[in-house]
RNA sequence: GGUUCCGUAGCUCAGCUGGAUAGAGCAACAGCCUUCUAAGCUGUGGGUCGGGCGUUCGAAUCGCCCCGGAAUCACCA
C-alpha cells in the first residue's frame, strides 16, 4: 500500500472527528516533504482550513496530534504555516520495499492498474510511429519519431495494455516517381551491390539529384522571364514524373517492375537502420494499398448529407461552425486526397484490432491536419473519433535551421549512430576501462542517444548541434547505465562474499538514514510513475524518475558503506536498495529502449 | 491576417490537474580515488520563471492583453 492510500482516508477520518467536517479525496492533498524541512510526506491543510474554522497553523498542529495518536505509522510532526510535515516510521519504508523486492517490479504494476480498471478486460492501444516516405534516409528527426512511438509503446505495454505497433509506409505519389525518373535518366543501372551504397540512401540520392536538376530547369526559364510556380509547373522534368505518376496508377508494368526494385532497396536500408535502432513493428502498411480507402465512408457521408457536393462535382466538409475551414475529401475527377485516405486508414484500424484507442505519433507540422480528421470522423457520426490522440512532437532543428531532405541538409541516423559509437569508444578508452568491446560501445552510443531524445517533453522543439557531440556525464543516458553497472559490481561482490540470503526477513534493531528513506520512497513510487507516463503517452517522465533514482543512489553508495556494514539487519537492508535499484533502472532503461549493461 | 504550440540560470532541460525558500545537467571555479567501478560524489557563483493586468489565503503553473519564436491555414503527403 502505497503512503497515500493510507493516508487519505486517516485524513478524512481525522477532519470528520475533530472538525465535524466532510472533505473529499479531492481535498486531502499529499506531497513529497521539500527539502530542509523535516519530514517525509506533507499534508496541505489549506483545501479543509475553512471547514476547521482554525487559523492554518491551528488546523495543521490539531489534525497533526490526531494523526501521530491514530496512526501507527505515523511517528511525528511539524506544523509550518498550512504545511503539516508527517514523519513516517522508519519500518514502513523497510516493509514495503521488502515486498517490492519480492514482487518485482512487473507484479507491482500488474497490481496498481487492476485497482483502477472497471472492467478485467485488457485495453487494445494501436499506436502508429516511423511511417517513412521512401525517398527519405532516415534522419534525426525520423529517431525521435522512431523513438518515442517505441518507447510509448514499451510503457502502455507495461501498464498493463495491449499493444499494436503499426507503421504505415509513404510508397506511392509524385514525389516517388521523382527519384524514379532521376535513376532511370542518372543513375546508369547503379545499384546498391554495385555502388556499395545502402539502399535507402543510394534511392534518396536520386532525390535529391531530380530536385537539383529539377531547379535549373526551373531558374533557366525563370531567366527567360516565367514566373517561378509556372516554371516548376512547366518544367519537363516535372511533367515526365506525372506522367510516370499516370503509368503507375495505370499499372503499367516497367514502372511497377521499377518501382518495386526500388522500394526493395529501400526496405533493405530501412530494416538495417531499425535494427540498429532497435525498433519493431506488429503489422506494416503500405499506402500503395491503402490509398484508396476512405471512399466509401466519405460516399455514406453524402448520402446522410453531413458532407456535401459542389457543382463541379468535388466532396467537401464544412467545419466553418467549429470555427475551421472546408475540408476537400475527393477532388471533383473523384480520386481521393490524404485525409480521405486517413479516414479510412482510421475505420480500417480501429475495427481490425478492436482498438481502445489509436495513437498517432506524428509531427506537429500536422496538428491541423489530425484536428480535421478528428472532427470529420465526429461529424460522420462514428463515436470512436475521441480514441484518436495525436502525439504530436517538435522539429528538431540545426544550429542553422531546419532539416531538409530535399536540400540534404539533415544528420543522418546511420551516420550518426556510428559517429557516437565511435565516440563511445574513445571515451571508454580515454577511461581506461577493461575488458569493452563493440557490443558495448553501441550500447552506451544508443544509450546517450536514445536517452538525449527521449527526456525532452515531445511537444518541444529540439537543437541538436553536430559540433557538441552528445554528453555521457550528468543527466545522461550512460550516467544511468553506469550507475546500473556499478550496483551490478556491487551485487557480484556480495555473492562471492556469500552474503545472507535476500528473502530472509531481517528484523534487529537499526536506523536507516534520511538518504536511505529518500530514496527508499522514490523507489516506491517508481510503479505509479509507469502508470503516469502510460496515460500520458511520456517517455520523458520515466527518464526523470529513473535519473532521480540514480543519482539519488550515487549520494547514497559514495557515503553508504554497504558490504562492510556490520550491523545484519542494516547490510540487508542496503542490499534490498540496491538490488531494488538495480531492477528499476534497468526497467526504467528498457522502457527507453536502452540497455543496461552489467559492466562497463 | 486566422488558428495552434513554445518562451524558466550563459547553454540544454525538469517543475505546470495552483502550494513552502523555482530544481538538475553542461560550461566556470574549488575539493574528493592504497577503502563496494571517479562515465561518480561534495561545494561556490549564476534567475524581475518573456512583459503586464486579473482570479486566489497562495501563481512559473489558471484567465485576459501584449512581446518574441515555430508550425499550419493546398484539389502535396
Amino acid at each position: 500500500m502505497t503512503l497515500e492510500q493510507i493516508l487519505i482516508p486517516q485524513v478524512i477520518k481525522a477532519v470528520k472527528e475533530l472538525f465535524a467536517a466532510d472533505i473529499t479525496c479531492a481535498q486531502v492533498q499529499l506531497q513529497k516533504t521539500v527539502k530542509n524541512f523535516q519530514g517525509d510526506i506533507t499534508l496541505v491543510v489549506f483545501p479543509f482550513v475553512k471547514s476547521a474554522r482554525k487559523s492554518p497553523d491551528e488546523t495543521a498542529r490539531i489534525t497533526g496530534e490526531w494523526l501521530v495518536a491514530n496512526v501507527p505509522l505515523v511517528r511525528a510532526f511539524n506544523a509550518v504555516k498550512g504545511f503539516l510535515n508527517l514523519e513516517i516510521e522508519d519500518k514502513y519504508f523497510v516493509d514495503e520495499l521488502q515486498a517490492f523486492a519480492q514482487n518485482g517490479v512487473e507484479s507491482e504494476l500488474r497490481g496498481g492498474s487492476s485497482s483502477t480498471a472497471d472492467s478485467c478486460a485488457v485495453k487494445t492501444t494501436v499506436i502508429e510511429y516511423s511511417s517513412p516516405n521512401t525517398n527519405k534516409p532516415l534522419h534525426l528527426g525520423h529517431i525521435r519519431n522512431n523513438l518515442l512511438g517505441w518507447s510509448v509503446s514499451e510503457i502502455v505495454k507495461a501498464a498493463g495494455k495491449n499493444v499494436v505497433k503499426v507503421n504505415l509506409v509513404n510508397d506511392r505519389g509524385i514525389h516517388i516517381c521523382k527519384s524514379m525518373l532521376a535513376w532511370q535518366k542518372w543513375g546508369s543501372g547503379e545499384t546498391p551491390e554495385s555502388s556499395g551504397i545502402k539502399g535507402d540512401h543510394l534511392v534518396g540520392k536520386y532525390y535529391v539529384v531530380f530536385n537539383q536538376k529539377l531547379s535549373e530547369q526551373i531558374k533557366e526559364a525563370a531567366s527567360a522571364g516565367t514566373p517561378e510556380d509556372e516554371a516548376e509547373r512547366n518544367a519537363p522534368l516535372m511533367k515526365e514524373a506525372r506522367e510516370m505518376l499516370l503509368k503507375w496508377e495505370q499499372g503499367d508494368t516497367e514502372t511497377i517492375a521499377l518501382w518495386k526494385r526500388m522500394n526493395e532497396w529501400v526496405y533493405a536500408g530501412f530494416d538495417e537502420t531499425y535494427r540498429k535502432l532497435g525498433v519493431d513493428f506488429d503489422k506494416i502498411y503500405y499506402e500503395s494499398e491503402t490509398y484508396l480507402l476512405g471512399k466509401e465512408i466519405v460516399r455514406k457521408g453524402l448520402e446522410q448529407g453531413v458532407l456535401y457536393k459542389r457543382e463541379d462535382g468535388s466532396v467537401w466538409a464544412d467545419l466553418r461552425d467549429e470555427g475551421l475551414d472546408e475540408k476537400l475529401l475527393l477532388r471533383k475527377d473523384g480520386t481521393s486526397v490524404y485525409m480521405t485516405q486517413d479516414l479510412g486508414t482510421a475505420l480500417l484500424r480501429h475495427d481490425e484490432w478492436k482498438a481502445d484507442e489509436l495513437v498517432y505519433v506524428v509531427g506537429n507540422e500536422q496538428n491541423y491536419h489530425f484536428d480535421v480528421l478528428k472532427r470529420v470522423l465526429r461529424k460522420l457520426g462514428y463515436k470512436w473519433a475521441e480514441k484518436i490522440t495525436h502525439l504530436s512532437y517538435g522539429m528538431v532543428e540545426l544550429p542553422n535551421g531546419k532539416m531538409k531532405s530535399r536540400e540534404g541538409t539533415v544528420v543522418d541516423a546511420d551516420d550518426l549512430i556510428a559517429a557516437m559509437t565511435g565516440t563511445a569508444r574513445e571515451t571508454t578508452e580515454a577511461l581506461g576501462k577493461a575488458a569493452a568491446d563493440e557490443t558495448l560501445y553501441r550500447a552506451i552510443a544508443l544509450g546517450a542517444l536514445k536517452y538525449f531524445i527521449l527526456k525532452v517533453d515531445p511537444v518541444k522543439n529540439m537543437l541538436f548541434n553536430p559540433e557538441e557531440s552528445i554528453d555521457f556525464n550528468g543527466n545522461t543516458g550512460p550516467f544511468i547505465q553506469y550507475t546500473h553497472a556499478r550496483i551490478c559490481s556491487l551485487l557480484r561482490k556480495a555473492e562471492e562474499a556469500g552474503t545472507d540470503n535476500l528473502s530472509d526477513n531481517a528484523a534487529g534493531e537499526m536506523n536507516i538514514s534520511e538518504k536511505e528513506k529518500l530514496l527508499a520512497s522514490l523507489l516506491l513510487l517508481y510503479p505509479q510513475a509507469v502508470a503516469q507516463a502510460a496515460e500520458q503517452f511520456s517517455p520523458a517522465l520515466i527518464a526523470n524518475t529513473i535519473y532521480e533514482i540514480a543519482k539519488e543512489f550515487n549520494g547514497f553508495y559514495q557515503e553508504t558503506p554497504v558490504l562492510k556494514e556490520e550491523n545484519h539487519t542494516l547490510k540487508h537492508f542496503r542490499l534490498t536498495i540496491c538490488v531494488k535499484t538495480r531492477d528499476v533502472l534497468k526497467h526504467g532503461l528498457s522502457l527507453l529502449g536502452i540497455v543496461a549493461p552489467e559492466r562497463m
